[in-house]
RNA sequence: GGCCGGAUGGCAGAGUGGCUAUGCAGCGGACUGCAAAUCCGCGUACAGCGGUUCGAUUCCGCUUCCGGCCUCCA
């Protein structure tokens, strides 16, 4: 099945088409280690997390390589470790095993490689040494820029002329700069700042040269997707592009990465989310609210390009849905090899179309309800693959319905009491039992075969 | 100011040059001691104005509104 994504740097849809079907490689800018998650960088983990199983269903699991990085070192890193009073090293640390977990917590499987910025100083100093050899960087002060001039296709990505960014005008304009657009690739670092030696002096890299450096070393050269948050389009990932495609003699975007993937921004309750706005939603702050998985289809009921707005309706209707898809699995026999539904195969093939996928795992999940007892295993099998492939549906259907701390025995016995009420037809004693179950979030359902319950 | 996206029924959210998803909420019905769940039925919505067309929500133009980026940003 030709599987077909949207590449920013063309601006359409185009038919993926991996370098080495054998080896197809994908990279994710990832966090800066120095405070809890926002939702909307879980929304960008979660976005390309589905890209990564879809390619992983699509060409095998070995032959997928998923490259997120960690920046370790960075200016807000050592304000966090200021104002915390523990080492950028604590904080860092700290940082990352909070947001390993969140991103557990929302279902996407860990990156193959996830190569900290720390770790990568030798490889991003040879990389700013090639580019001065070439040409395409110089020193100056301290620092190591780059020159935006030497790089002709520079906006490529962003489709904005140099001459355009000089209007914006809110460049920094460094005395030592050759051009305004010039970005800093290396600097100086005072004795107290987290530093390395370097052919300029004691420092650390820019913002942008890292991915270049980690890209290249676990990646390669030239590999197959690029991706990030529609925010990063400029200036990061068009300065990357420059470093990289000057680096490697390439001609422009497209020897660096194939196709560049963006997702789009989340917004709460309609604003942006800032923290000085006061509604900055962390991930911690969203799982309190609800299971992770409730969290991550919330992300995913909006296409990945669209803007999506974070609400508590969305929340609740993305726990309602789950709830409907989980009580259609209830009778599941084995915990299945099913296929996953064609349409949603053929939904998730078309740029990632999750909220069209999602609409035939309802269709599928109205089918099972009205299924007669010998075709139901086979669609329930189905709606159980389709769903793995979204990375949902990862509990037991009783584990999601009734799972939790009450004592099931201690609801099983009130459940007998009640029907022995109802046997009696002492229908106030029945109902009292029901609404004190019920007050403690335990719903009864009255079925053909008998008493079951679950939490609402 | 420059560049780039959006605008779909009460809400969420796909999609399509003619056959008008899907879910939530709502209404009616079946089932039921009650309730829940489930099933059946009910809503012709595509910002506005032009244009192209036999036909446009879908293509083109303009207008309005919303949002993103313009060296912190997922």
């Amino acid at each position: 099945m030709a599987l077909v994504l949207y590449n920013s740097l063309t601006r359409r849809k185009e038919e993926f088409r991996p370098i080495d079907s054998q080896n197809v490689r994908m990279y994710v800018c990832g966090p800066t280690v120095y405070d809890y998650a926002h939702i909307g960088n879980a929304r960008a983990v979660v976005a390309f997390d589905l890209l990564y199983r879809v390619l992983r269903h699509e060409y095998g699991a070995a032959h997928v390589k998923y490259v997120r990085n960690i920046t370790d070192v960075e200016d807000k890193i050592m304000a966090a470790a200021e104002a915390s009073g523990q080492t950028i090293g604590e904080v860092t640390a700290r940082t990352t095993a909070q947001y390993h977990e969140d991103m557990a917590a929302l279902g996407s499987l860990p990156p193959d490689i996830e190569p900290r910025a720390t770790q990568y100083i030798p490889q991003m100093i040879a990389l700013i040494e090639r580019l001065i050899a070439a040409g395409h960087a110089y020193a100056a002060e301290g620092h190591a820029l780059f020159r935006v001039a030497s790089y002709a296709k520079y906006g490529a990505l962003s489709r904005r002329s140099r001459k355009d960014m000089i209007a914006g005008a809110r460049v920094e304009v460094a005395p030592f700069k050759e051009d305004p657009g010039d970005f800093v690739l290396w600097k100086p670092s005072t004795r107290d700042q987290p530093g390395w030696g370097s052919p300029w002096g004691r420092g650390r890299p820019g913002w942008h040269i890292e991915c270049s450096a980690m890209s290249e070393n676990t990646l390669g050269e030239t590999f197959d997707i690029h991706g990030g948050g529609l925010d990063l389009i400029f200036p990061h990932h068009e300065n990357e592009i420059a470093q990289s495609v000057c680096a490697h003699g390439g001609a422009g975007p497209q020897d660096f990465a194939r196709i560049w993937m963006h997702n789009g921004m989340l917004t709460v309750a309609g604003a942006k989310m800032a923290k000085s706005e006061g509604n900055f939603i962390t991930v911690r702050d969203a799982l309190a609210q609800a299971p992770g998985e409730v969290v991550r289809l919330a992300l995913l009921g909006t296409h990945y390009r669209a803007p999506l707005d974070w609400t508590e309706d969305r929340l609740h209707e993305a726990r309602q849905t789950l709830d409907r898809f989980y009580r259609a699995l209830e009778t599941e026999i084995a915990p299945s090899d099913g296929y996953v539904d064609d349409d949603v195969r053929l939904a998730l093939s078309d740029d990632l179309n999750a909220p069209l996928a999602l609409s035939h795992m309802h269709e599928l999940t109205g089918a099972i309800n009205r299924a007669s007892r010998a075709e139901r295993a086979r669609l329930q099998h189905a709606l159980a693959a389709s769903g793995r492939l979204l990375g949902l549906l990862q509990n037991s259907p009783d584990e999601w319905l009734r799972g939790g701390e009450a004592d099931a025995k201690d609801i099983e016995a009130q459940i007998a009491a009640r029907a022995l009420a109802r046997k009696e037809r002492r229908f106030a004693d029945a109902d009292r039992i029901r609404d004190e179950l019920a007050a403690d979030g335990i719903l009864l359902e009255d079925g053909p075969g008998g008493t079951t319950w679950r939490r609402g």
